[in-house]
DNA sequence: GTCGATGCAAAATGTTTGCAAGACC
DNA sequence: GGTCTTGCAAACATTTTGCATCGAC
């Protein structure tokens, strides 16, 4: 099943219509890593109404189409895991660029006993790192 | 040196008044764990106006006086390490209590690893949890 | 045709700024 | 007294809501 079938078919099991907004939408954020609020209804601005946009990603959130990440103190939007794959993130500093980093199954684990320990089942955990870029790192 | 004295030092040393609005202000962080700009609004509400409670903490900010922190997609309050410990949060998903976690050396180390193999020098990172905290399973 | 989704306008919420008056050293 | 800080009001930014209309199934 390619990505756009699981999405079709997501939305269709949640009983909810596939319309032109929200194709746009999706079509956007398969074309880039990550997205902030304001870039994308910069991007739809003129096809799609901002509340409209606010409204789908609601919505997207909640049938994890989507997963809000924090960059900064404000965050960001990618596709879910059902369409890439568990990862974290690091941001550099100085110019502002965030990658991707893989699972590391040691860290995890580190996680989930740590909450273990305070008598909590994990559900969800982000890690943010910042720190300065090898290519920023040369510019000083 | 108390906490007190680490703070009126830390504002003399940045050529900073000691007003009352601060004073008030690092009060209050002083009495909680941590806490959201919207309840440290209305702590001070009457007291002191919302425009200087957001310069302050700008300028807190800058000096180390308090970190920022955060949990879902907003972010809280607290003093910063000099004033307690390194430490990061779990968050219950159900009742929306945070607690701090105690560093762990382990995953620390496994951090600054990962950063370093992908060319970043690491300075910051903060490690988010979310579960469901004893109590809440409980209640299921 | 029916129900859900959208656009528009307006409100609610959160944050920042300019400026004159007041507080700290 | 001079400089930093504050309050106030207003602007700006971000997100949410109500309602009539439109579109998907």
């Amino acid at each position: 099943m390619t990505s756009q079938e699981l999405f079709v078919k997501t939305l269709s099991d949640n009983h909810l219509n596939l319309t032109k907004s929200r194709r746009k939408i999706f079509q956007i954020l398969s074309d880039v890593e990550s997205i902030t609020m304001q870039e994308l209804i910069k991007k739809t601005k003129g096809s799609i109404d901002r509340a409209s946009v606010y409204r789908n990603i609601v919505i997207f959130e909640k049938i994890r189409i989507i997963d809000k990440i924090k960059i900064g103190f404000k965050y960001k939007i990618e596709l879910g895991e059902m369409y890439s794959y568990h990862h974290h993130h690091i941001t550099c500093m100085v110019c502002h660029q965030s990658q991707p980093i893989d699972e590391n199954t040691v860290l995890e684990k580190a996680l989930i006993q740590q909450a273990d320990k305070l008598g909590y089942r994990l559900s969800k955990h982000q890690i943010e790192l910042s720190g300065i870029c090898q290519n920023c790192q040369k510019l000083d």
